[in-house]
DNA sequence: GGGTCAAAAAATATCGGAGATTTTTGGGAT
DNA sequence: ATCCCAAAAATCTCCGATATTTTTTGACCC
């Protein structure tokens, strides 16, 4: 087993982004270095390393001479955000459903199983939120992986963390009407059918807007 | 008039992020923070802020206790820029030519106009290269400033710069053929013919591309 | 000649503090 | 009560110094 040596910079950056996707900074929440730096045992020149790149991301906005914030959220960036997983996550499907071979078909099955077994947990209330988000983009990953674009990948790697922090936002599970969203997505893919793959993900991607943005409004 | 009190990361941002896009600093390059604070004036931990933003927006690569180099270039990664650039604006465009006004449309003849006064300065020597390619930026992206998505736009920015850094290294100037590209966008555009803008736009973009390979593999 | 290893040199990662800027506080006038 | 302004506090920005890691050097052995 190798090591992983992780630097305290890139370190605080996984945690900062995880608190930042799953609420535990609210959105609009003053980012003050001092505090910052205690609580997550970074210096000040180290922490504001890491929160430059949380804002080159998105995830945090950074205002000269004023300080860093976590990013705030609203409708309409919700909707931007959401057109544009589905703009490029089409784009991949397209690309890896025309490459994919053994080794992907075989790694998209595995990620969909489990998948199945975390939202199977969360039904079942002895579920992990985060367990299960991982899941999910687990999923969405496999079926994209093999579009041979690293930039692309990147991309929608970003995007979609974007997207989640509105799902943990208002943590709302839409249950079963996602599990047949994921096993239809699943076997169209592995039909290569990209035409219904695309049209099943934006029904997929909408619905979970839709979900999200009453309950949006409420806490702006 | 508000004066711009830039902070020394923001302003070294800038000029980092320029010569690595004009190729000052070439293409793998080992950027030592030593030197760089001393050439850029700003000290080593300012530095390494702006490198790590850089980084995030990958024009520059980060390795954990390697310290960081100028991102790499190698013709997949830019065929895949080129087809992110082509896959966002092309999405832009159709949002712009939807819901453009006469203030978009006023704004999109007066940025064609400065690049034809641009690329007639190239074609007749006495152009700079730089004020040359901020024009095509201009124009590009004032045709896409009416799609009202702020988060595709700054995607369609950072993507435009990567592919802008491919056309600078290899300095290939595609004269009257990209005159009268952009001259046929300008229409397709104010006519509204979102189909026929997007093609245009591929097409000007795979030229670029065409132009751009043989010259890379010359020197990679 | 080529490979190995340890010590030296170089470069990076991190920290704490000095100086500059913004925000808050509180007294006094309208 | 509200507004204004100066002083104080809080905060950000930046730098130089220290600790840690990687790379280079070169002597030694096979």
């Amino acid at each position: 087993m190798n090591s992983p040596i992780r630097t305290v910079s890139a370190g605080t950056y996984d945690v900062l982004k995880h608190d930042i996707i799953f609420g535990v900074l609210p959105p609009g929440r003053k980012l003050k270095l001092g505090p910052l730096s205690e609580a997550y045992g970074a210096s000040v020149s180290t922490l504001r390393e890491t929160l430059s790149r949380l804002a080159s991301d998105g995830f945090v906005r950074a205002e000269e001479q004023r300080g860093f914030f976590v990013a705030p959220v609203s409708a309409e960036d919700l909707s931007e955000i959401a057109d544009l997983r589905v703009l490029l996550e089409n784009s991949a499907i397209a690309a890896a459903l025309t490459h994919g071979d053994a080794d992907w078909e075989a790694g998209l099955v595995a990620a969909h199983h489990k998948l199945g077994l975390a939202e199977r947990a969360m039904a079942e209330g002895t579920g992990d939120k985060e367990a299960w988000k991982r899941a999910d983009w687990g999923f969405h990953h496999a079926m994209i992986g093999g579009c041979r674009s690293r930039q692309l990948l990147s991309l929608h790697g970003t995007i979609f963390d974007k997207y989640l922090r509105y799902q943990m936002l208002v943590l709302t599970n839409r249950g079963e009407t996602a599990v047949a969203e994921h096993r239809a997505l699943l076997e169209a893919a592995l039909s290569r059918d990209i035409a219904r793959t695309q049209s099943l993900l934006r029904t997929h991607v909408e619905g979970g807007v839709a979900h999200t943005l009453p309950a949006l409004r409420e806490t702006p």
